[in-house]
DNA sequence: GCCCAGGTGAAGC
DNA sequence: GCTTCACATGGG
């Protein structure tokens, strides 16, 4: 029996704009009313209105796993925070993000997104990846009047493509790596079903042999595909963010950063450097405004 | 023009 | 071991 075409689901302590548009997922799009995003072969429209989310797709659906555990909406997050250490950096950072959640994405979109993100900005993994969707993926159902989407390419539709073709989408050195990393997958060299069972030290050791994915891209995989905690992601913006609110701006070695941050920031530690990250990120800044005021008074 | 972006791999000391 | 550099491309 085919199920509706919506659902609703209760949301408590989630930030849903903020969740889709922090850097763990490159495909949403918000559209005016709702986020927009294809997850597996679905279409699906979010939105979140007081304390409820609204999810709309394109073909009857019975079963809504896909989405609840995608969202991760079982999750107490309460319960979370109070892991956290109480200090003043914690404090401003969960503050600054109410409702911010990790997603538990499929694990290939996330490698291959990821290995496309190093020394890119968001936005720009966000076109590269919509340009690489467009080209290389199945389409998938839309209600009538939207316009068309596609699935993630699978490593085996990528490992056929020529790297030319992959740097044509703007990826640039990136095409090499995604590549040869969709080749071992698609080959079953890499069998990234496995990973999720194994120990996270084990996990990351099987990814950090893929070409283009160093501790930053495997712990990346490792916390949003995943859900491993002990995963902590140091990318430019978390340097920062530990430098400036933990180390008084001194350089830090980032094997021993590893190690503080799973000393310091306890059991849910990847949850934690998702709060530093897009605390870090969004700060306010002087206004541009005031810049522009200050830049033609001077 | 310049610096920077959810880095990695390889070469040089 | 650690440091430095090339790698494409686009935004501010």
């Amino acid at each position: 029996m085919p199920g509706p075409l919506f659902n609703i689901f209760p949301l408590l302590d989630y930030n849903l704009s903020m969740t889709l548009s922090s850097g763990q997922a490159f495909r949403w799009q918000w559209c005016g009313q709702g986020w927009i995003g294809v997850l597996g072969t679905r279409w699906v429209r979010l939105q979140a209105r007081e304390e409820l989310l609204t999810a709309e797709v394109a073909e009857p659906v019975a079963d809504w796993h896909w989405l609840t555990d995608y969202l991760q909406l079982g999750l107490n997050l309460t319960e979370v925070l109070r892991t956290f250490p109480d200090d003043e950096p914690m404090r401003a950072a969960v503050a600054a993000c109410r409702g911010l959640r990790l997603l538990r994405q499929e694990p290939w979109e996330c490698l291959a997104s990821f290995i496309l993100s190093s020394t890119k900005q968001i936005v720009q993994i966000q076109q590269i990846v919509a340009v690489l969707c467009e080209r290389y993926g199945e389409p998938v159902a839309v209600p009538s009047g939207h316009p068309p989407a596609w699935g993630f390419p699978s490593p085996a539709r990528l490992a056929a493509v020529a790297e030319a073709e992959l740097r044509a989408c703007k990826m640039g050195f990136r095409a090499r790596y995604l590549l040869s990393t969709a080749r071992r997958v698609a080959s079953g060299e890499c069998d990234l079903s496995r990973l999720g069972q194994l120990p996270v030290e084990h996990a990351r050791a099987e990814l950090l042999k893929l070409p283009g994915v160093g501790r930053k891209i495997a712990d990346c995989v490792l916390l949003f595909a995943y859900g491993f905690q002990p995963a902590f992601p140091v990318d430019v913006w978390v340097m920062k963010a530990l430098r400036e609110l933990y180390f008084s701006r001194r350089n830090v070695n980032e094997k021993w950063l590893h190690r503080f941050a799973a000393k310091h920031f306890g059991p849910n530690a990847g949850y934690a450097q998702q709060y530093l990250f897009h605390y870090i990120r969004t700060r306010r800044l002087p206004r541009k405004t005031a810049r522009a005021t200050t830049k033609a008074g001077s």
